[in-house]
DNA sequence: ATAAATAGTACAAAATTAGTACTGTTTTTG
DNA sequence: CAAAAACAGTACTAATTTTGTACTATTTAT
């Protein structure tokens, strides 16, 4: 199995609710109580989401994080980019130069390319949107907060 | 970066091999040799792709492994599928039917099935000929073993 | 019978990832 | 202006996963 990284689950997770709850702020000890997840874990996942501009920040006392975007117009490749760096299944297409070690190997040579960008745009055609479930949202908190969506 | 498994890049240098010089049957030993790779390494894959039906084997004195499928013929999928099991990039649509531990997480609830079927579809568009490279062969042997080739 | 080759299982080392802790910087508020 | 609250950055440890290898069993041609 393909597997994605946590982070870029839970990445997920906090990007669904801050950006359906555009644009409120939160700080990483409310996500952490909504999420179920340790704050530092929180913390460390909003900073890489802040750093890709996929949310804003605003530091000191009433600081926090919040999104200015809605979810159907967050797409899944930008997520697992911010998290994981460019979308690449080998390590040959990898910026680096140097040659590949075992030189028959080479019978490849980088033309990955055409699956990566197969996978790229696979990505890219699904939203955040249609990653979340409004019916957990219901589930733990009785109002709509989903008015927006349109699945 | 979104990682394969070495064990599938391998798969595919093999795979690569094997269909092209379709039905040509080769040992492991001699496979090793082709590919640079160790001779465990190269029995473990084929072991794999073998019991994935992608190739066939012979036991015995003149035994080995061979294919009997042309390149164009094979899909990333298929050999993504037979290394890493099916396609999918979270756990939580794995087939355990144990709930996810952080209730909250269920935010998301499996609609990664989504995402997963772009990828698989994405894969499934991409032929072990779009990955192979002709040049590499032509470099160590001087022979046209891609004759039948079509990119 | 023997040698050559695949099949299966299990395990140890290496690499990667995840989670946490600590320290620094910014901003509001009394 | 000082204190508290919140984000920013870095570094380290532990856990997990992946890889590669070894060993044994089974099959088949000569």
């Amino acid at each position: 199995m393909i597997k994605l990284n946590k982070i870029t689950d839970y990445a997920v997770v906090i990007l669904g609710i801050l950006s359906s709850r555009s644009p409120k702020k939160y700080s990483t000890t409310i996500l952490a109580e909504e999420t179920g997840l340790q704050v530092p874990t929180v913390s460390k996942v909003c900073k890489i989401l802040s750093n890709a501009k996929l949310i804003n920040s605003g530091r000191g006392v009433s600081g926090g994080y919040f999104c200015q975007t809605q979810p159907k117009d967050i797409n899944v490749a930008d997520i697992v980019e911010a998290i994981d760096g460019p979308i690449a299944i080998t390590a040959c297409v990898d910026e680096s130069d140097e040659a590949c070690e075992t030189q028959s190997m080479c019978l490849l040579s980088g033309n990955w390319n055409q699956a990566n960008l197969a996978i790229h745009d696979a990505l890219k055609s699904v939203s955040l949107a249609d990653l979340l479930n409004p019916d957990a949202f219901f589930r733990t908190k009785n109002e709509n907060i989903f008015q927006e969506r349109n699945i």
